[in-house]
DNA sequence: TGCCAGGCCCTCTTTAGGGCCTT
């Protein structure tokens, strides 16, 4: 089998994952490259990784993942004088990530969703693939990420474990970075899709505008353009966990963010709750 | 590298434009 195309043979090559003997032929910048590759089924991740080029990442999962994980408690602002409370008294506060197909929340798709339960403990975090029909793919890392035995919906799982992570009737607070704009329209029409609908009791709110509420130590704001979560990582000193730019590396990340935030800007539980706003905004 | 969507913020100027932020 042989193909002939313009442009980058590298890209194409990197496609295949069905075990074949692949000759590649490649005309690139008028000069004739040509290049040979075996690809062979995949298996494990350390093979794949072993055998691709070092800019890409591909590797097929054999488990079905709904991964729920232990996490320490990480401890918000709680101003008492103020009628601050713990965490455990007013809400159940979980930190979201999405990974998606782009950013267009009426077309791209979730691939991906992290959560993290900010009391902790077993099972605290939600983590699945989803979609998988389609690709992972994340543009600063080039990672590809061929999914099988992926579930298709998540909803109905998520639900479960909210309500398991869930206080008696408190509160349940849904965080996201930049979460206004782009993941709750996004988790609100993936709810939709399924035919279910977030609880009116959920409520969403976005840590950007915290974000944009920093002041570095002489007083002056971060500078435009550095509210990124990364940067804002840098900012509040904190360690990552995990690969940037994967979902529940960055949960964690907004995680301790978020936090320093609290503290940094004095906000009480009972101020973020009042600072969120309910699903039927994207409705 | 820039585009994609869209709400917010900032600047310069008012009802406009550009940039940020998320994948």
């Amino acid at each position: 089998m042989s193909f002939i195309f313009f442009r980058n043979s590298r890209h194409l090559r990197n496609c295949l994952v069905i075990g074949a003997n692949v000759r590649l032929l490649g005309i690139y910048s008028d000069k004739f490259i040509s290049s040979q590759c075996i690809v062979s089924p995949l298996s494990t991740y350390c093979e794949v990784a072993r055998r691709l080029p070092e800019t890409i990442t591909r590797f097929s999962l054999k488990e079905p993942k709904i991964s729920y994980q232990y996490s320490d408690t990480i401890h918000l602002y709680q101003d008492k004088k103020h009628g601050g409370g713990t965490i455990d008294q007013t809400a159940t506060i979980l930190v979201l990530d999405l990974g998606t197909t782009g950013v267009n929340s009426k077309k791209d798709q979730i691939t991906e969703i992290a959560i993290r339960d900010l009391k902790g403990g077993p099972d605290s975090t939600f983590h699945t693939l989803v979609n998988p029909e389609l690709p992972l793919k994340n543009h600063k890392t080039n990672q590809i990420l061929t999914k099988s035995n992926v579930p298709r919906y998540f909803c109905l799982m998520l639900l479960k474990w909210v309500k398991s992570r869930r206080m008696d009737s408190k509160l349940v607070l849904l965080v996201a970075h930049n979460g206004h704009c782009f993941d709750f329209p996004f988790l609100v029409r993936a709810f939709e899709q399924n035919g279910n609908q977030i609880p009116n009791d959920w409520l969403l709110l976005d840590s950007l505008p915290f974000a944009r509420q920093l002041r570095h130590p002489d007083g002056t704001k971060l500078e435009k353009g550095n509210h990124k979560l990364n940067d804002l990582v840098t900012f509040c000193n904190v360690v990552p966990e995990g690969s940037a730019h994967k979902a529940m590396a960055d949960v964690n990340a907004l995680c301790f963010v978020l936090q320093h935030m609290t503290f940094v800007l004095k906000l009480t539980i009972t101020d973020l709750i009042k600072r969120s706003f309910t699903p039927s905004r994207y409705l």
